[in-house]
DNA sequence: GCAAGGTC
């Protein structure tokens, strides 16, 4: 009997697929999937089913200076206790076993774990690898018949990532939680990746807090063809002293000179025309880094990006989500993918045009690698009923950048027109879109055209309307979540598989909070300590160094001894420097973690009020005088509270947001709250009486324990709205455009329910009750914005629906296709 | 209980 090993289960499976010609039969083993076939077994891990830790005697940190971390032994543990039993039991019976894990440093690793424990309970079988890149028939095929040996110098390559790892993140965690004296749960965390990647985000704050704005202004000004009425945007310019263009103007009385001297003109002359065609290449396949980035555009954290991949992997709709590839596999056939769509209701058309071309040739980006191919649909079309709105938002992405790669470039045309008043230039900057080419296919990026005429040299033009505008520098912007994925891929820092957990692992480690993150006090402290008594921790340099000796190891020049035996001596030294500044440091992050727990004043002795926990952890706020002073105000329950950067105008203390998962919610001042158990924040201006009295709406709590959204000059004004009666009510910085309030989330049970504008909400649930006409969603993947689409062209029932004329609602609806609208009748 | 890397 033949064992094959793969990397995962999913894997697994799909290898007997193909070697069995489809005939494998599944047992379970031990809850592991065990695929059978003709003498063969397939079984996968799940990636990595050892872990790496020190022996016992060291695990208690208060026994244990950290700095005896550095040469204590480092022992493998199976940590998958149930993979490795089956393991064990398969290969007994084995005559011979093939590792087939990922094709990648890591995978080599993996098919050594497992290599050992099958050589543990069987010391004479062939164990032999076999490597592919996509686990596609011809691929796996030609590894089953040309197997090779498992390379020990690239698993030991990655066994010394994992040891140099476990001891300085373990050594320099311990050190720096026992001076601060956290913990429990509360560690200070350090390690090689995230502490740079931390660091980076310390840097743009530490950049953001020096900032020092500046004053500018800017000039524009109408500018029109005399002929017709169509006038367009021009911006005054001139030359600074190294002859550049320059549109900033920083001497306010310079400014108004221009502002006056073009305001009393009417005229303009052209003096420069230049007109040009760019080529706007479609983009690249999909990596992990760039597929997150393109998710992220559309609002999904990277976390939360992965996941949903993760889901639609697993369900077979898309390749394996986790890879570095930018370049399709030989055998991924454009032509054969793209039929696959042809006849669906939504992503059919643009296959079919896109399969019109003569020659289909998909783009290619700078990294080809082993490991898996770029992101792709496999092909496999979910109905929409299957998967979640978000998951078929995603599901397009992916459809749609597949697309794109096979697509046509895109052509604009630029005109740029400079004319000239007086001894002042204005210019425009035309852009207009004339072969849309890929962007037909993915809408995602912006095709916004900007309309120059197109105008004569000497020509005069009409000038009119000129703008003054002050304004003022910017601060750098803080990194985005995948902005800092993208830098961290660019440093070499972390891997496809883990960047995203990373920045996770930053918010629950309490250094970074909200989105765009910003770093907590206590994660600048930590940066400093690290930058001055450890700066390699906290340099990129450290994993490129690493990575320079993994590849010395993978190719034979080193031993794995010789380069931990270095990156230990490194950290003694490092250590050596630490001891005499424990106390400063420990001083320094105590300090820290104060502020930032502090909210603000004590109204009733003036010393901070401080976040605290009471011993049965609950969370509540104390004064920092006490026991003087005793003072306190409650918290939610729910959550961990974190205190954000907001100002309470009327106490001076900050807001607090809790922290729960996907329940988090802002809690506000929590002084506020106190006093207004019955009055809560005020939303916006009361529709009703705003104008003539001034009244706003607040949102309040009855005697009865009912809430509403109410006017705050209640009784005189009566206007309210409901709201639930149960679960936090969260106040989003979201307005609606419509009613100018907030929209509102309500916190209760799992999902937090996005109530929205409590004026539109209001409306729809009128429209619910008054019509019944939402039996339309019943119909498949027909939701509340569909239902208001079809009701703009008359339909409001399925009555409605099955009377109408498909091709007349298709053609006063947008969005909806005739197609769509005969299954539905069908359907209904 | 520490890291980072797999995978779910």
């Amino acid at each position: 009997m033949e064992l094959i090993i793969t990397e995962k289960d999913n894997a697994a499976r799909r290898i007997a697929d193909i070697l069995s010609g489809g005939t494998y039969d599944s047992s379970r083993q031990n809850g592991v999937n065990v695929y059978e076939w003709g003498g063969k077994r397939c079984v996968g891990l799940s990636g990595h089913v050892v872990g790496v830790d020190f022996p016992p005697e060291y695990s208690d940190w208060r026994d244990v200076e950290p700095v005896e971390l550095i040469d204590a032994s480092v022992e493998k543990t199976p940590t998958k206790e149930n993979i490795v039993a089956t393991l064990r039991i398969l290969a007994r019976k084995a005559e011979r076993a093939t590792i087939a894990t990922d094709y990648d440093r890591e995978g080599e690793l993996i098919g050594k774990e497992a290599y050992e424990i099958v050589r543990d309970v069987n010391d004479d079988i062939p164990i032999r690898r076999v490597r592919f890149s996509s686990i596609t028939e011809n691929e796996v095929q030609n590894a089953f018949d040309e197997p090779d040996d498992l390379d020990f110098d690239l698993a030991a390559a990655g066994e010394a990532r994992q040891i140099i790892d476990l001891v300085w993140g373990a050594a320099l965690t311990r050190f720096l939680s026992l001076s601060a004296g956290q913990l429990g749960n509360d560690f200070i965390s350090v390690g090689r990746v995230q502490s740079p990647t931390l660091k980076l985000i310390v840097d743009r704050e530490r950049e953001i807090e020096a900032f020092d704005p500046e004053d500018y202004w800017e000039l524009f000004a109408d500018l029109g063809k005399s002929d017709d009425g169509d006038a367009f945007e021009a911006q005054y310019f001139y030359r600074d002293d190294d002859d550049n263009e320059a549109e900033r103007v920083w001497d306010e009385g310079t400014a108004e000179s221009v502002f006056e001297d073009l305001s009393s003109r009417d005229q303009a002359t052209v003096v420069d025309v230049n007109g040009r065609t760019r080529t706007d290449a479609p983009p690249t396949p999909f990596n992990t880094t760039q597929f997150i980035r393109a998710a992220g555009a559309l609002g999904y954290s990277a976390q939360r990006a992965m996941s949903i991949a993760e889901d639609l992997y697993t369900a077979g709709y898309m390749t394996y989500p986790r890879t570095d590839n930018t370049v399709y596999p030989d055998d991924l056939e454009p032509d054969d993918l793209l039929d696959e769509f042809v006849g669906h209701p939504t992503l059919g058309e643009d296959a079919e045009s896109l399969l019109e071309a003569d020659e289909i040739v998909p783009t290619e980006g700078d990294e080809e690698t082993t490991d898996h191919p770029p992101i792709h649909p496999t092909g496999e079309i979910p109905s929409r009923g299957d998967v979640s709105d978000d998951e078929w938002e995603i599901y397009e992405l992916v459809v749609r950048r597949f697309y794109a790669t096979v697509a046509d470039a895109a052509v604009w045309e630029h005109l740029k027109v400079v004319a000239e008043a007086g001894d002042h230039r204005l210019k425009a900057n035309g852009k207009r879109l004339v072969e849309p080419g890929y962007h037909e296919v993915y809408p995602y990026f912006s095709t916004s055209e900007n309309y120059v005429p197109a105008v004569d040299e000497g020509e005069t033009l009409t000038l009119s309307d000129v703008e003054l505008e002050e304004k003022q520098t910017q601060p750098p912007r803080r990194y985005g979540q995948s902005r800092l994925i993208e830098t961290m891929e660019d440093m070499g820092i972390g891997t496809k598989s883990t960047r995203h957990n990373t920045l996770e692992k930053l918010y629950d480690r309490g250094y970074i909070e909200g989105d765009p993150p910003r770093p907590t006090r206590l994660a600048m402290a930590v940066v400093d300590a690290a930058e001055r008594y450890a700066d390699r921790v906290v340099s990129e340099e450290m994993t490129a160094q690493l990575e320079d000796d993994m590849d010395a190891i993978a190719n034979g020049d080193a031993g794995l001894e010789d380069v931990t035996d270095e990156s230990r001596e490194m950290l003694e030294a490092i250590f050596e420097e630490l001891a005499n500044s424990r106390e400063e440091i420990g001083d320094h992050l105590r300090k820290s973690l104060k502020d930032d727990k502090r909210l603000g004043p004590c109204p009733e002795c003036g010393e901070d009020l401080l976040v605290r926990q009471s011993r049965h952890g609950s969370y509540f706020i104390g004064c920092d005088g006490y026991p003087d002073c005793e003072f306190t105000l409650p918290l939610p329950s729910t959550g961990k509270p974190l205190i954000l950067e907001a100002e309470c105008d009327e106490h001076g203390l900050h807001e607090v947001k809790m922290l729960a998962g996907r329940q988090t919610f802002v809690h506000g001042c929590p002084l506020c709250k106190a006093e207004d158990a019955g009055e809560g924040p005020v939303i916006g201006d009361c529709p009703d009486c705003a104008d003539e009295h001034g009244g706003e709406l607040a949102i309040k709590t009855l005697q009865s324990g009912s809430r509403l959204v109410g006017c705050t000059r209640y009784p005189d004004c009566e206007y309210s709205l409901p709201l639930p009666r149960r679960g936090e009510i969260e106040v989003t910085e979201m307005t609606c455009d419509e009613h100018d309030l907030p929209e509102l989330v309500v916190h209760s049970g799992d999902e937090p329910w996005e109530l929205g504008c409590p004026i539109c909400n209001y409306q729809e649930f009128q429209a619910r009750e008054s019509e019944s006409g939402s039996d339309l969603e019943a119909l498949d993947g027909v939701g509340a914005k569909t239902v208001e689409k079809l009701a703009d062209a008359g339909i409001e029932s399925l009555d409605d629906l099955t009377d109408a004329d498909p091709d007349d609602v298709a053609a006063d609806v947008d969005g909806i296709s005739a197609d769509r609208i005969r299954t539905w009748q069908a359907e209904a």
